[in-house]
RNA sequence: CGGGGCGUGGCGCAGCCUGGUUAGCGCGCUUGGUUCGGGACCAAGAGGUCGGGGGUUCAAAUCCCCCCGCCCCGACCA
């Protein structure tokens, strides 16, 4: 490709809009451009990392044994309806009518496609397994579509569907999947963890979460140095702390404090001059509509999705003030556990805890010295507090590492969630008909992209892992008007692109600078630059990631080249 | 959905508070010339419904009302 042909309208400055690296250095660069909030136009070179992206996993997915499919955007409501998923997506999902009036939405995934393919053609256990995927565009109405091409409301994904006779096929394939990621995303240069997680809205028995690591990203995990386990925040369990032996030895007499106006944890702690860790506080929630307390160490959060997953329940959140008085009879901000009508829950951090304070359950006062199994009776202890980082580690009890991430891939044990909804069955050996187990596995495409600018860049621009920058090479002539200088270029060019090496020309007529600025922000990972040498058949190679130069013969360069294209 | 901010040639911004010539600046773009190893310089040019609508006024980019779009934070902390 030549430069000067190449749609690759770059920019000095970042738009104002933008405001993490991987959306500024897009835009800079020429590879995206937005059409509103959360849609994008792709430029060619924006396109050609989605298709190297693509073709990765392409080809692993096919090694894997998987085979590709095209299957339709628009989704028939009914399929919808059948998996009783039309109202729990809801608002995420762009729903619209046809001519007849006959309601479609924009398919945000598509298990209840592919599941009602599936059922309509497989009857039997000898057509299993089956694993199916496609690379396409989902469409997602999120309530706040950010940070560019990471959380955009249009985007392509990889999504793969797997179809068993078994539990354990459809564990073997699983793991199968899960390998399969490691080497795609190894493959693309990135520096990834894959974490436990949650199941979320999508159900099934258990799950991981590919996470690119970069600090700018949405997903939070923890991991251990020692055993190798890692967990995003939302799954992350701990050990039940041990009860204190001599516990009750050590109470103190309950006693009730005047503190006018004390509310939030840190004034009480100030007020009070007791850490946040031996003060508790009391939050209302509803759960499916039905009240609960959940008592927590001050210093601690609670992490909503592990409180969901423990209750077993769809929709959760914190009462109102209205709510929590009429439940309570407590004022907001001095709820007290003692003589609570609702379930009362604790987390883990209380178990340990003694003479803590809580709240008075009047206003403006706080009780000192008060004791759970003594002054009030917990319910259920349950693990739902947020990690941070330092907490003991579930496996062996060495402190965890906390780090952000990306998701770009995940992967689900679905179960028969959806195959019993849709009535996916086949018949067995003994004729006996029965639910498909599945799975299903999803990689962001676009969001790599993202991800992988967010993982590699410096003040100049980004820096792409050879596997997908938008070209492998860059020939840069220092002054395409004298004549050695072009021919030579020219002619490393050609060979270059012969030896099948995707080779960008840099053959505008602008002075070396300039070129230079734009060959490092569109981050391609070799510069060949031909100049002042090029008489003498020297010319000088760059390699992007190392800053590292050095000159080479022009008889050389060829094997020069695929070498490092090997390391970057 | 709640809060905050922004909207002025393609891009980045100033002007608005305190209304008043012809709406500026940098980048980019066009033409000519000089340059040519880290986003050159000189000269001449093109390009604007000041987001949209309504209002106040002799006069509106500027003041008032409504709407639209975009960005950030939040939608948990009792």
């Amino acid at each position: 490709m030549r430069f000067s042909r190449l749609f690759a309208p770059t920019k000095k400055e970042s738009p104002a809009d933008a405001e993490i690296p991987s959306h500024k250095l897009l835009i800079r660069g020429g590879f995206i451009r937005k059409v509103a909030s959360g849609l994008y136009d792709i430029l060619p070179l924006g396109t050609k990392v989605i298709l190297k992206i693509e073709k990765v996993v392409r080809e692993e997915m096919n090694r894997a044994g998987a085979q590709e499919v095209i299957l339709p955007i628009m989704h028939p409501s009914e399929l919808w309806l059948e998996s009783g998923r039309w109202n729990v997506y809801g608002k995420e999902m762009i729903k619209f009518k046809d001519r007849h009036e006959r309601d479609y939405a924009l398919g945000p995934t598509a298990e209840e496609v592919i599941t009602d393919l599936v059922r309509r053609e497989v009857k039997s256990y000898k057509e299993l397994p089956l694993n199916l995927y496609q690379i396409g565009r989902k469409f997602r109405d999120e309530i706040r579509p950010r940070f560019g091409l990471m959380r955009a409301r249009e985007f392509i994904m990889k999504d793969a569907y797997s179809f068993h006779a078994t539990d354990e096929d459809a564990e073997r394939e699983y793991w199968n999947m899960y390998e399969t990621y490691c080497r795609i995303f190894k493959r693309l240069g990135l520096e990834f963890k894959a974490v436990l997680a949650d199941t979320g809205e999508i159900g099934g028995s258990f799950s991981h979460e590919f996470m690119v690591l970069a600090d700018t990203g949405e997903g939070k995990l923890v991991y251990c140095k020692e055993c190798g386990y890692s967990a995003s925040t939302e799954k992350a369990s701990q050990l039940r702390p041990a009860l204190p032996e001599s516990r009750e030895k050590e109470f103190k007499e309950i006693e009730e404090v005047y503190t006018p106006g004390v509310k939030r944890i840190e004034e009480v702690s100030e007020f009070l001059g007791i850490p946040k860790e031996n003060i508790a506080k009391l939050l209302i929630y509803i759960a499916d509509g039905k009240p609960l307390a959940l008592l927590i160490r001050g210093d601690r959060e609670v992490e909503e999705t592990k409180l969901k997953s423990v209750l077993k329940v769809k929709e959760l959140r914190l009462a109102t003030q209205e709510e929590i008085e009429e439940l309570t009879g407590q004022p907001k901000g001095f709820l007290s556990p003692l003589g609570l009508k609702v379930p009362l829950y604790a987390d883990y951090s209380l178990i340990p805890m003694v003479n803590f304070v809580v709240g008075g359950g009047k206003k403006d006062y706080h009780l000192k010295n008060a004791n759970w199994g003594r002054d009030f009776q917990v319910k259920e202890f349950v693990d739902v507090s947020e990690f941070t980082g330092g907490e003991a580690c579930p496996e062996c009890g060495a402190p965890l590492e906390f780090k952000r991430g990306i998701e770009v891939g995940h992967i689900f044990k679905l179960g028969t969630k959806y195959s019993e909804a849709m009535g996916a069955t086949f018949v067995d050996e003994e004729g006996v008909e029965r639910p498909m187990v599945m799975g299903c596995y999803g990689i962001g495409i676009t969001r790599v992209m993202a991800a992988a600018v967010e993982q590699r860049y410096d003040e100049n621009g980004i820096i792409w892992p050879s596997e997908i920058a938008p070209f492998e090479v860059i020939v840069i002539p220092t002054n395409v008007k004298k004549e050695e200088i072009r021919a030579l270029s020219e002619e490393i060019y050609g060979k270059l692109k012969e030896e099948g090496i995707d080779t960008l020309i840099d053959d505008r007529n602008a002075r070396p600078g300039f070129k230079f600025k734009d060959a490092d922000l569109i981050g391609i990972p070799i510069q060949v630059i031909v100049g002042k040498g090029a008489p003498g058949g020297i010319v000088e190679v760059k390699v992007r990631r190392s800053g590292e130069r050095f000159e080479v013969r022009a008889s050389e360069l060829l094997g020069k080249v695929k070498e490092l294209l090997k390391e970057v």
